[in-house]
RNA sequence: GGCGAGGUUGCGGAGCGGUCAAACGCAACAGACUGUAAAUCUGUCGCCCUAGCGGCUUCGGAGGUUCGAAUCCUCCCCUCGCCA
């Protein structure tokens, strides 16, 4: 990749590039010397459930790798005690050694998907914050002032309105900070959130003799509704450890908009790519549907694979293309006399309905087969032997002894 | 601390003594149409059952008035504005 299509393959999709001059500069160097970018990314160790929102970041680290350059991955342990300061005053409870250590190993399964392990460096911060003596903290304290500080949002605005601010609250961008200058970050990446804190460590490094370092940021993405933030309380996510058949199922369901967003931020495509692919599916040449498939088979196949994808896309085709059962679907034995309920009731046990009275508005609305059978009936009754249950796009085999 | 507004079924938001399980919108869930897209249309959208013009529990909480309360009264709790 020659530099120009390097920077721009770096930055794409990002929202903030301090200062992407430079970056150039830096890049330039890089190659020059050939010396790898030190590129550092900050990870909270309370949360290791990843979703596709936060690949977005990771594939920017990986795309930083793909340019030959070094990514730390850095488990911010030490600042978890701090907490980023949101205003929400809900205190942590602060995690063991143990537990930091166990999300750590499951942050390194899930993000190893896209990084290349042999190029990623995983460290903790609490290895150099935890040795700083008192001194060392008030010297890095006093490189900063309160109205620096007042120019994050959220301090400006509890300032403002005469809510408190904890002194410790400071220390969290301040420890950052310091994490960038005690591994001479060139690079530093977040999400749209942590611009604040990325740019205070710009601003320290020069008083430590640093080159300040580039900081970028990537947005927050988009859950499969089309208007939330993913989120995995709110249900609109795409988890990574999912299977793929629930993977692909659940990328093919978001609406053809978003399917370029998904591609912008999901794939390692480029700008002019993607809007190569959009312009066929605008001007008819590429089914819309085709698209969106490629897209799924991808995002499968970073997590599982290709052959993984490809099964997931069958399946697919042929549960809602052809109206075909599903191969895999819960199973369920019950005896006839003992175990036996009217269906509305039954639907609830399988967790197909929320309620009997649920499961009753789902039968009269035509939405219950067996065996591909409309049921009217809540009261019908099975003589032994297999069936599938079906409501909805839900499924269910039953054997009924 | 003072004054004002308000807390209704996931959210928003009507209702202000009976016909209220509570309008309407959104979301959600089904059905039709499709590409499990969007848009559109239809239905449902507290719980229970022996499914009926059936029963039960809901309108911040606790009492009270009334044949009858989400609607009136009392006390309490909480939220939000404004002034100190």
């Amino acid at each position: 990749m020659t530099l120009d299509e390097q920077i721009k393959y770096l930055t794409k999709g990002c929202v903030d590039v301090v200062r992407a001059a430079d970056l150039r500069t830096k890049l330039e160097r890089a190659s020059q010397q050939s010396r790898p970018l030190v590129v550092k990314v900050g990870f909270d160790p309370t949360s290791p459930d990843l979703h596709l929102g936060h690949t977005v970041l990771i594939r920017k680290m990986k795309h930083f790798q793909d340019c030959g350059h070094s990514v730390i991955f850095v488990v911010g342990d030490f600042t978890a005690l701090i907490g980023d300061p949101t205003g929400r005053s809900k205190t942590r409870p602060p995690l063991t050694r143990e537990q930091i250590a166990e999300n750590a190993e499951t942050y390194k399964n899930q993000v190893f998907k896209l990084l290349d392990p042999e190029k990623t460096i995983v460290d903790f911060n609490s290895r150099w914050l935890g040795a700083l003596s008192g001194e060392e903290w008030i010297r890095l304290t006093a490189r900063y002032n309160v109205a620096q500080m007042l120019e994050r949002r959220d301090f400006r605005k509890r300032y403002d309105k005469g809510q408190p601010i904890a002194i410790h609250e400071f220390l969290y961008p301040l420890a950052q900070a310091y994490d960038s200058i005690f591994l001479k970050a060139d690079v530093e990446l977040g999400g749209t959130d942590q611009l604040f804190n990325l740019n205070v460590g710009r601003d320290i490094m020069p008083s430590f003799n640093l080159e300040a370092q580039i900081v970028m940021t990537v947005p927050l993405l988009v859950g499969l509704d089309g208007a939330e933030k993913m989120n995995k309380s709110t249900g609109n996510y795409v988890g990574i450890t999912e299977p793929p058949v629930e993977m692909f199922g659940k990328v093919m369901s978001i609406s053809d908009e978003l399917m370029w967003t998904y591609y912008k931020f999901l794939t390692d495509d480029s700008v002019a790519d993607i809007e190569s692919v959009k312009a066929r599916v605008n001007g008819g040449i590429l089914h819309p549907k085709d698209a969106k498939v490629d897209l799924a088979k991808r995002i499968v196949t970073d997590f599982h694979t290709v052959a993984e994808a490809e099964g997931a896309a069958t399946e697919f085709e042929r549960v809602h293309s052809r109206g075909e059962q599903p191969s895999d679907m819960p199973e369920f034995s019950f005896n006839l006399d003992s175990d036996w309920k009217p269906l509305n009731r039954m639907m609830v046990d399988l967790s197909l309905a929320n309620s009997a009275s649920d499961g009753t508005r789902k039968i009269s609305s035509g939405a219950v087969l067996i065996d591909g059978e409309k049921i009217s009936d809540r009261h019908w009754k099975p003589v032994p032997g297999d069936y599938v249950l079906q409501v909805g796009r839900h499924f269910a085999r039953l054997m009924v002894k």
